[in-house]
DNA sequence: CTGAAAGCGCTTACAG
DNA sequence: CTGAAAGCGCTTACAG
């Protein structure tokens, strides 16, 4: 009489032995159920059931077959925070959906703001095929341990320039640049930015030429340089912009950033906003402060998110879905097409109903 | 002379061998760098540096070790369409919270529609020391299958109750019977209803108490019963009650929806939205038809997503973010307080401007 | 259709 | 501080 076996969490081993089968056979039972006579097949998904066995584990199955099927994400910021945006989030719609067709997971992996980058990364133990990094700083070092990995990987939006990666986003600079033509066409002169942060190293209140020119979140620094060179090619002084820096991307430091700016430079009549988020909130702000809009301050944002069309903002378009479809097709063709491709995304100015001629 | 290894992907072995030291060593120097010494260290990170060896394979070291530090969410939909919804987003983020804390990934599995299930779930195959899942109809074969796989399970909203799990959620029938006894305080006599899918097999246009009275989605159930509720303890007649049903669960659903119930019953009054999202759109499709809210049709909603404050929807209030919050530490505390735990989260009507008395 | 065998790359006691 | 050895659970040619 043999021992009965000790009543540890069934394996294939365990199914076969049990049977008297080979585990190739256990195996192949549900790997290849053509393979198997349908007496045998069913004799194993029996046992199976009766010893609580729900089919090859996990992670030895993925060991051995060496492909993860899986993708994965890498945010800025804390995950948490990220998926408050709705850009990121129709970013990651888009992403799933190239994801699920093609039968893909995909991993959120929260990389931490950069301060966290002592401790090892999580980018390091990811189970994935490749990476797609979503804004990043320049320098992150999560970034830098992605690239080690020597896997597919697609970055969206910034950095701008990364090695043996492909890229896909849209041109900030020109996109920005478009907006304020608009605006200084509508006789603007005195133009407020309010920005989320800028940098690695926080700061908050007015951030000058230095601080913007150098941020090392490249999509910031090229949004308002967009906005920088529409003035200065109008013929205006430095002076003419202010750029208000907030810590977080949301609709209250939107709020913040408009009070802010409005009570240090009141002449100004146009602002405009980094993001749709901030701008929604800008909007809020202008309402407490008893200004209309747009009849006394113009106020526009960028991404065109859902609420933007709703709220009447005049924005930037871009095609936040698809950039995440791009971004999904860029990882399933990479090993065809290889890497160093750029997808610039189409983008147009939407004016709606919050910019109007400045009031003088 | 050795003949030089052949250029393969590098291992823990292949460096091991290349120093003339023991796997275990090299395995140290990444697991346990205080048990080696400074010069071994600096040693072997050099040379794995020069052979692009980023550390012990992912998968190898996940398998050996056993634990995946991963939770898997399983969403109703398409992941796509999911996240769509600022409500799943809310709830992400909040989980998203749980999991940076405790280093966790999150494994975003696409489920599918149940038309799919077919084919072998991405459940099956997830590497993730436990699930949870996010409002899928009762009987879901996704649920099934994670139920299988023996591992911790956390049931967000619905179903009601899943043998050994856990569950969080509102009670959708107090609350949504609450929001409809304002509606009766303000007169309201004749109220429809705008749900997304109440079933797996889909059906568009008017439903009759049997098609929502068997919803599997019980949400949607219990949400239109609360309703029916209230109507029917006021003394109201069945017909009172008008349900149209969508597809989907997005803002042009709503307002297709507001439209056929005004058209075909012009008499109601109040427009109970099953979420915000649909409310959203409902807004919009009164707007078309030149009604004004609420002084000719009052509208609600259900979530409270962070919109629905800015357009001044008066809907159910419920805690999103921190239902995603109890989802991560319910799944982290599984092993000590076991399953079959259930958190029944606070909900609140929100009066906001969409609401008034109803004209006769 | 079924089985014996090799081996995926690593971590962990344990011994020295 | 370093190393020899066992083994995690599985899949895949290959042979019969």
């Amino acid at each position: 009489v043999e021992p009965t076996p000790s009543p540890k969490r069934p394996t294939l081993t365990s199914i076969a032995r049990s049977l008297d089968l080979s585990i190739a056979t256990v195996s192949n039972v549900y790997n290849h159920p053509d393979r198997v006579s349908d007496r045998i097949r069913e004799l194993v998904l029996n046992a199976a059931d009766a010893a609580g066995y729900a089919g090859p584990d996990a992670s030895a199955r993925q060991f051995r077959r060496g492909r993860a099927d899986t993708l994965g994400v890498i945010f800025t910021d804390e995950l948490s925070f990220a998926l408050k945006d709705p850009a990121a989030a129709a970013f990651l719609s888009g992403l799933a959906s190239s994801c699920e067709d093609a039968g893909l997971n995909l991993l959120l992996i929260p990389a931490g703001p950069p301060p966290h980058a002592a401790k090892v990364s999580a980018v390091t133990n990811a189970i994935v095929d490749g990476f797609v990094v979503y804004s990043v700083p320049e320098g992150d070092p999560h970034l830098g341990t992605a690239m080690k990995r020597n896997l597919p990987l697609v970055v969206v939006d910034e950095p701008d320039s990364v090695e043996g990666a492909d890229w896909v986003g849209p041109d900030d600079r020109a996109a920005m640049r478009e907006l304020a033509e608009h605006l200084i066409g509508l006789g603007h002169r005195r133009v407020g930015i309010v920005s989320s942060r800028l940098d690695v190293v926080a700061q908050t209140g007015p951030a000058d030429r230095t601080r913007w020119g150098t941020a090392r979140y490249s999509v910031m620094r090229k949004r308002i340089q967009g906005i920088a060179d529409a003035l200065s090619a109008a013929g205006l002084p430095p002076s003419a912009l202010q750029v208000e820096e907030r810590f977080s991307y949301s609709a209250e430091a939107g709020a913040e950033g408009l009070h802010a700016l409005l009570d240090r430079s009141p002449d100004i009549t146009a602002v405009c906003c980094i993001g749709d988020v901030l701008a929604i909130g800008a909007l809020r702000a202008a309402e407490e402060r008893g200004l209309r809009v747009p009849d006394d301050v113009s106020i526009t944002g960028f991404d065109d998110i859902p609420e933007a069309s709703r709220a009447g903002l005049t924005t930037v378009t871009q095609p936040l879905v698809e950039k995440g479809a791009i971004a999904g097709e860029f990882f399933l063709t990479h090993a065809a097409e290889g890497p160093g491709r750029r997808h610039m995304l189409p983008t147009h100015v939407t004016v709606r109903r919050t910019t109007a001629p400045a009031r003088h």
